[in-house]
RNA sequence: AGGCACGUACGUCAAUGGUAGACGGCUUCCCUUACAAGGAAGAGGUUGGGGGUUCGAAUCCCUCCGUGCCUACCA
């Protein structure tokens, strides 16, 4: 371990800042957390540690940090820290991902501006200036992932082109072809005309286009009839092959294996039948071209047709489209087919049509449906293994739960996966020919040249798609196809998070290749995230430049606020919305400056964890309240982040820290804490306040990692003892401090009545001094009557508390009613009444309207429950449970109406 | 075209079939010695419309309206 200097401050009265500033707390922690190796899973010291782990995806090397980023990366980084506090070894593994075609864009694009193309240079000087490229450029994310906190083990960062993960590329290529899973064959794909390169199916892009509908004419052969055929595309005609009915339609029964003479060429075409062929649709004849269609291909094949070659992968027109086009652009023969035909008489019409067509997901180029011979892996036996494993052992499990159902859909319906690209960046295919056509495929070009028994061998120039590479990420990453101990430790991970539009392109291919060469599923449950949109809902684009920039967010109110507001978003889509943000900058400044009323009291003081399970009896009820708290809060919040209800989690931080330890415990314990006088009962009450304050912070950790270890810092008496007990060793810091545990015995719910009680009669009083008027500063007497002696008690024991915080000159708690008429009163639970005398003060009128409206919500309230109740069906049927729920309700409103009544009348 | 979501306060979102909440905004009052990025109190909803199941529906079912997303081989 690197030896280290800890910036750790103890300054008990130095300045601490009213205002939080997260550029400050920001500055230093990160650093030492990743030089201490505070990330990595060898900082756990218990051999039998149990493992967490999960693999990034790894985002593209050309990319920076987006909003999706940002918020996957949080819960992520929420887990992993909670896990590592709760003692699990954790391994959370960055890297990144080579991205074929962006990052060979940007270099192309790069190069033009010196008015080179990549031809220019040639393909190892590219690839060369790519590497540099990245060496230079690339992986800005990895910094601005260091900025967000992100615990990871920079340490096995891994990139998808490193040496090790190549190899596995290859290995599983070699193994998939031994096996047949891998097939090179000529088909019909999607070619992207700009890029140059064949794309995968989920590399399309469908958009909805206005076009037209054009109605061509097809002469009959050895007759003046015609046959009409409609098409969006008139230039494919050209390569046309056949015309197609359904073999159903008694329109064209009698023309079946009949000829038509294909205009502006010199060929003659057959009329076959086929069930695909939607009488409905045009004329119910349909135009075939095989080799520019994946449908017209498919039928070319049932019926054999030829395979007329008409475009090229240039979007031009060939030789073989005639004299008159070869060379055309494919618009420009477009229109040029259709002058010929109204020349001739043979364009029936054109009508508007709305089609979607199929763009290329970089470029948006339109692309063109190709016969090209390419490499596949044919998916049959991969996809089952992927359904078998969810039907076996219900893995992955997906969050939310209606995904699995998306994926399996799509698995069903999978078909052969196009692998090959014509692209320079990537894993070059590792298959070899000879001089004589012949192929071999081969680890290595040693291992080609063997198997060949030649070293005249010449590569397939073409790379693999890159979620070849990324199918292998959770397991090419630790090691394989080497049996790694981190493979061994880390394999399968724990949870994959993230966003919903990658779980056919990556999510199913990972399982399909771990289940294949690991035998094991990849990560046992799947968290899919929502979306952040822009206020408007749209989803954000760079090409629509509605995005928001996750470092500008971070700029303005700090990191910690903005990833406990990603943390609650959940897996629901949201609008972005920066007040949310700023309100948790609010929440940020409140935690540190209760921490800032901690420190200024903290002189003899020391955080102690023990200091909070000492025996109810000796405890306040303030004390026991806030312990009960604290622990239910733990409790609760164990259960949301093993659901990955990170929006619960957050909710129970938020309202634990600012209502119950905020609002209510540090009022409370002020006048102990604050007294002038060092005592014990002084030193005591300023350690458990300090203590409950570290337990919140730990809790708080995970979600707001820099403040809370930059406000741990400056706590009286952290040190390494409060490390969980795996971390021995290591330096003193909140992110291996124990994440607390819920001790069942310290939750007291008589405690919790009790001090709701209190709240209940501070929160009437401060009603009554808004409502009449009551300067906040004045003092006024207060009488409280309650018959119940117990509910007396209660408020005695904190009677100089309630005095305070109400502000009152003095406090009475009596058995009966004995304030002064002219009082403002209020009613409280259990017969109680409380009265502020009001002599000179009171305007009854407005008093009587204000306890009216009172009566009107109980009388509301009342008459639904009593509705409910006499139901017999309600009685009979509801269980017995709920309706003694609502029987104490009733009665405990019946008591609040009687006691108002009381208090209306008195007042005459 | 099919499939899947969603529709709750002014806004953004919560709520195992059992008293509809939070945060922001808004109104009133307060710079009360941790915090005005704060405190106290308050107003605001027939849960998109209609129907059904149930003792009981924001929640389950049907239907209509509206909005998103995904899939698709209709030329």
């Amino acid at each position: 371990m690197p030896n280290l200097q800890i910036i750790v401050s103890i300054p008990l009265k130095m300045d601490i800042p009213k205002q939080y500033d997260p550029k400050q707390a920001e500055q230093h922690h990160y650093t030492r957390w990743e030089q201490a190796g505070f990330f990595a899973p060898e900082i756990n010291r218990n051999p039998d540690a149990p493992i967490f782990s999960i693999a990034i995806p790894p985002p593209n090397v050309t990319g920076s940090l987006h909003m999706g980023h940002a918020l996957q990366h949080t819960m992520m980084d929420v887990l992993t820290r909670y896990k590592r506090m709760c003692g699990y070894r954790t391994l959370w593994l960055p890297g990144m991902d080579h991205a074929g075609i962006s990052t060979q864009l940007m270099v192309t694009r790069e190069l033009k501006k010196e008015r080179l193309s990549r031809y220019d240079l040639g393909r190892e000087k590219f690839v060369e200036r790519v590497w540099r490229w990245k060496e230079e450029s690339g992986g800005q994310i990895t910094k601005q992932m260091r900025r967000e906190g992100a615990s990871v083990d920079w340490s096995r960062e891994k990139f998808t082109m490193d040496e090790d993960l190549s190899r596995a590329v290859r290995e599983v290529f070699v193994r998939l072809y031994e096996e047949g899973l891998i097939y090179r064959g000529n088909r019909i794909v999607n070619w992207c005309p700009n890029d140059q390169t064949v794309l995968s199916d989920l590399e399309v892009q469908k958009d909805p286009q206005s076009g037209k509908l054009y109605y061509l004419q097809y002469p009959l052969k050895g007759s003046d009839k015609r046959v009409t055929v409609a098409t969006t595309r008139p230039e494919t005609m050209l390569g046309d092959t056949a015309v197609a009915v359904n073999p159903n339609d008694e329109r064209y029964q009698n023309l079946v294996g009949s000829t038509l003479l294909l205009p502006l060429t010199d060929r003659e075409i057959p009329i076959v039948a086929d069930e695909f062929v939607d009488p409905e649709f045009g004329t119910g004849a349909v135009k075939v071209t095989p080799a520019h269609d994946p449908n017209d291909y498919d039928m070319g094949q049932r019926h054999n047709l030829a395979q007329v070659v008409v475009i090229d992968a240039h979007a031009k027109m060939t030789a073989d489209a005639g004299a008159d086009f070869a060379g055309l652009d494919r618009y420009k023969a477009r229109e040029r087919v259709i002058e010929r035909f109204e020349d001739l008489g043979l364009l029936e019409k054109i009508v508007d049509y709305e089609f979607s067509i199929s763009k290329c997901e970089r470029c948006k180029t339109v692309l063109e449906p190709l016969i090209s011979l390419q490499w596949f892996v044919r998916m049959d036996q991969l996809k089952d293994l992927a359904l078998g494993l969810l039907a076996k052992e219900g893995k992955p499990r997906f969050i939310p739960e209606p995904y699995e159902k998306v994926y399996t859909n799509w698995l069903e319906n999978l078909r052969d996966w196009t692998i090959s690209r014509q692209l320079w960046w990537g894993h070059q295919i590792p298959a070899w020919y000879t001089a004589g056509g012949e192929m071999v495929v081969a680890r290595s070009l040693e291992e080609a040249r063997q198997k060949a028994g030649t070293d005249d061998l010449t590569q397939d120039p073409d790379v693999l798609d890159t979620w070849f590479s990324s199918a292998l990420w959770p397991f090419s990453t630790l090691g394989w196809p080497e049996q790694t101990r981190d493979l061994e430790t880390f394999y399968p991970t724990s949870v994959l998070i993230t966003a919903r539009d990658i779980i056919f392109l990556w999510v199913s291919r990972m399982v399909m290749m771990g289940m294949k060469f690991i035998g094991r599923e990849p990560f046992a449950d799947t968290y899919i995230t929502g979306t952040i949109l822009d206020p408007q809902g749209q989803r954000m684009s760079k090409t629509k430049m509605n995005g928001v920039d996750p470092l500008e967010v971070f700029d303005k109110f700090g990191v910690d606020a903005t990833r406990i507001m990603l943390a609650s978003v959940g897996s629901t889509d949201v609008r972005w919305n920066e007040k949310q943000v700023e309100s948790y900058r609010n929440f940020a400044n409140k935690i540190w400056n209760a921490a800032r009323f901690c420190l200024l009291n903290s002189e003899g003081a020391t955080v102690d964890p023990t200091s909070l399970s000492a025996t109810k009896a000796q405890l306040a009820l303030h004390d026991r309240w806030i312990i009960s708290r604290l622990n239910k809060t733990t409790r609760d919040l164990h259960s949301a982040i093993g659901g990955y209800d990170f929006h619960d989690a957050v909710q129970t931080l938020y309202h634990f820290f600012w209502d119950d330890f905020c609002d209510w415990y540090i009022e409370l314990t002020k006048s102990d804490v604050t007294s002038e006088e060092q005592t014990t009962q002084r030193d005591v009450a300023r350690t458990r306040l300090v203590t409950v304050l570290e337990q919140a912070l730990r809790l708080l950790h995970p979600f707001m990692p820099y403040i809370t270890e930059e406000l741990w810092q400056r706590l009286p008496g952290v040190d390494s003892k409060l490390l969980h007990s795996a971390y021995s060793g290591a330096s003193a810091t909140i992110m291996l401090a124990a994440y607390p545990e819920s001790r069942e015995e310290l939750i007291d719910d008589r405690a919790e009545w009790e001090m709701q009680l209190v709240i209940d009669l501070v929160t009437r009083v401060r009603n009554i001094r808004s409502e009449m008027n009551i300067k906040p500063g004045e003092r006024v007497p207060v009488f409280v009557s309650a018959p119940d002696e117990q509910l007396r008690q209660v408020f005695n024991a904190s009677a100089d508390q309630i005095k305070r915080l109400v502000r009152a000159s003095e406090l009475r708690i009596e058995s009966e009613a004995s304030a002064p008429k002219a009082s403002a009163r209020a009613v409280l639970a259990g017969g109680a009444e409380v009265a502020v005398p009001l002599e000179g003060l009171i305007d009854f009128e407005q008093e009587r309207q204000r306890l009216g409206r009172e009566q009107e919500k109980l009388r509301a309230e009342e008459a639904k429950l009593h509705a409910q109740l006499s139901n017999p069906n309600f009685v009979d049927r509801a269980p017995a449970e709920k309706v003694n729920e609502l029987r104490t309700r009733i009665a405990d409103i019946a008591q609040r109406t009687s006691q108002l009544q009381q208090t209306v009348e008195n007042l005459q």
